[in-house]
DNA sequence: GGGAAAAAGTGGTTAGTAGTGGTTTTTTGT
DNA sequence: ACAAAAAACCACTACTAACCACTTTTTCCC
C-alpha cells in the first residue's frame, strides 16, 4: 500500500512537463509500474491530485456510485471524474500535465509536490506558500483532533 | 519509551546536514536503530519536529484518520504528513535536512535542538531566542496548567 | 480544402549542482 | 596529555534542470 510522505519543490519545463523526483519514481515504479492518474482536487484548494493507478481504481467506483441527485455529490463527480487523466511516466521519469489541469491549479513554473498518504498533491508553489501562511481556524476542530498530543 | 530532555546548540554544514550530539545518538540508536522521522510543526512556530520511528508510527495513523472534510484537520494532515521525511543517521551520526524543511523552519547555520519528551524540536537559533523573548499570553491558560505548582 | 507555418508534444543529451560518504583537523572535556 | 566529539574539509556519485532536435498536431490563410 502506498504511503507518500514529504514535499518536493519541482520545476515544470516550458512544455508543461515535470520530472518526478528519483526517489518517488522508484516508489511509483514498483507500486503501479509508473501508471498514475492525475485529477483535480474537489475542495476549495485548487491543487491537483496524483493517484497510483491501483489506488484510483479503488476510489473511482465509489465516486461513480454517489447519489447524484445531491448537488455536492455531482460537483465531486464532475471535478474528479471529469478531470481525471491517466498517464505514464516517460523514459526520463517525466509527465506532461494536461493544459486544463495546468490552468485549474494555476500551475506556472515552480511547483510543490506534497505526499499525503495514499495520494500526492501538486500545488503551484506560490499558492502552497500562501496557504501555509493562512491562519488556521482553530474553531471548528474535530474532537479527535483536539485530543491529539503531537 | 523516549523521554528527551535538554537543549543543544548545533551547526548545520554547507550541504544542509547536521550532526546529532553523541549522547543523543546513543539514545536514538537503542530506541529506534537511528531511524527517525523529521517533519514540520503544525502550530504557529515554524520549527521542525524529530520523532523516533516508533513514536511516529503511533502518531501517523491518528493523523491519517482525521475527517478530511474538515478544514483544520486537512491543514494538520498537509503539514505533518506532507512534510514528513523518514531518515536514518549516517555513519557519522548526521542527517540531511530536506530543502523544503530547511526553508520552512528558516534554518541557516546555527540551530537549536530542544528535548520535548517523546519528540525533539529543531529551531533556527535566531528564531528560538526571539521566541524566548516573546511575552506569553497568560490569559487563556487551561485549568490543568493553572493548577500546576512548579 | 490544401498547404504552410506555428505550436505543442516527445525523446534524448549534457553540464552544473546537490547529496553522500569518508577523512582530517580542531576543540573540548577529563 | 589523552580520548572523544565536533567541525571543517575533500572526493565521488547521481540527480536535476536546461537544452536541443525531431515529430505530430493544430491553426490560419490562400
Amino acid at each position: 500500500m502506498s504511503n507518500f510522505l514529504g514535499s518536493h519543490a519541482i520545476n515544470m519545463d516550458a512544455k508543461g512537463r515535470l520530472a518526478i523526483p528519483a526517489k518517488l519514481r522508484e516508489e511509483l515504479a514498483e507500486l503501479c509500474g509508473g501508471r498514475i492518474v492525475l485529477t483535480a482536487n474537489a475542495d476549495e484548494e485548487r491543487c491537483l491530485l496524483v493517484y497510483p493507478e491501483a489506488e484510483w481504481e479503488e476510489l473511482r467506483p465509489k465516486i461513480e456510485a454517489l447519489p447524484n441527485m445531491n448537488k455536492a455529490a455531482r460537483r465531486l463527480q464532475r471535478l474528479l471524474l471529469g478531470n481525471a487523466a491517466p498517464m505514464e511516466l516517460d523514459s526520463a521519469g517525466r509527465i506532461l500535465i494536461p493544459p486544463t489541469l495546468r490552468s485549474y491549479a494555476h500551475l506556472e513554473k515552480k511547483l510543490m509536490l506534497i505526499g499525503q498518504g495514499k495520494k500526492l498533491e501538486l500545488w503551484s508553489e506560490e499558492r502552497w506558500f500562501a496557504w501555509l501562511d493562512e491562519s488556521s481556524d482553530d474553531d471548528d476542530m474535530p474532537p479527535e483532533m483536539e485530543a491529539l498530543s503531537l
